[in-house]
DNA sequence: GTATTATTTCAATGATAGTTGTACTATTGA
DNA sequence: TCAATAGTACAACTATCATTGAAATAATAC
């Protein structure tokens, strides 16, 4: 993942509209919602809405397909978990004796996602 | 985890220096770096790294511990995986075929982080 | 065609963040 | 005590983001 990428997303979810409607999204899986249903859900103006859903959109965080005359948005889980997999990247310099003793410090977790991504893991 | 800490930790690692710092710290794993090394390393002015430094600090990612005239700074990363929580909660509504459907739609991966985090993380 | 509904685009406003230089504090060593 | 070093705090400027209302687009229903 380039790192321009990275920051986008991270913007993408520093405001609390977007991060509630990502996790709205999240929450709604495959079915996910239109425009709509998603600022009801929210009690977000519809202007405001769309400002935030198209830089949800810009960013890959959500997928937008047209039905009708209505925009319905999903989650895009994947994306997150390479956002993870850029995070973690050669985590402790590779020595996993190093990972023990900063999670002891920092109350870190042994890293479990490696198989499911292209980058290890690894706390 | 609260709604206005996670907007915090995301828009901490919205800039580039602050990403940049953030993983160089988790690649050092618990041995971190002072800011000096930091500085030199990223090739960023003093004074501009003290700014980023105090913010990711603020939010808890980076923590900073005294030794004699310099500051060692490392990567929290147990607060990493706590976010991660918060954002895959109630992924998909508890169901976990959707999660599959889903999964196929956007490229999503099985969650194995369960058994380490407070909160479930289902995908 | 006309009206209605869903959503977006645009423009204007106020608020907030990033960068830099200068000045300051604190620790070390002579 | 005095000088040097590490790092931070402050102020000023520029740039960018969030919000809102009004207008525009696009699809459906009558």
């Amino acid at each position: 993942m380039e790192k321009n990428i990275a920051t986008s997303i991270f913007e993408s979810l520093s405001s609390g509209v977007r991060l509630d409607v990502f996790r709205l999204l999240v929450k709604k899986g495959k079915d996910g919602l239109v425009a709509g249903e998603i600022a009801t859900a929210l009690n977000v103006p519809p202007t405001n809405l769309s400002f935030h859903l198209k830089a949800l959109t810009q960013t890959g965080l959500l997928t937008v397909e047209q039905e009708g005359r209505f925009q319905r948005y999903r989650a895009n889980l994947r994306l997150m978990l390479d956002l993870i997999a850029y995070l973690t990247e050669e985590c402790c310099a590779g020595h996993p004796e190093q990972c023990a003793e900063l999670r002891e410090a920092s109350e870190c977790c042994d890293a479990v996602l490696p198989a499911l991504l292209s980058t290890p893991i690894k706390f």
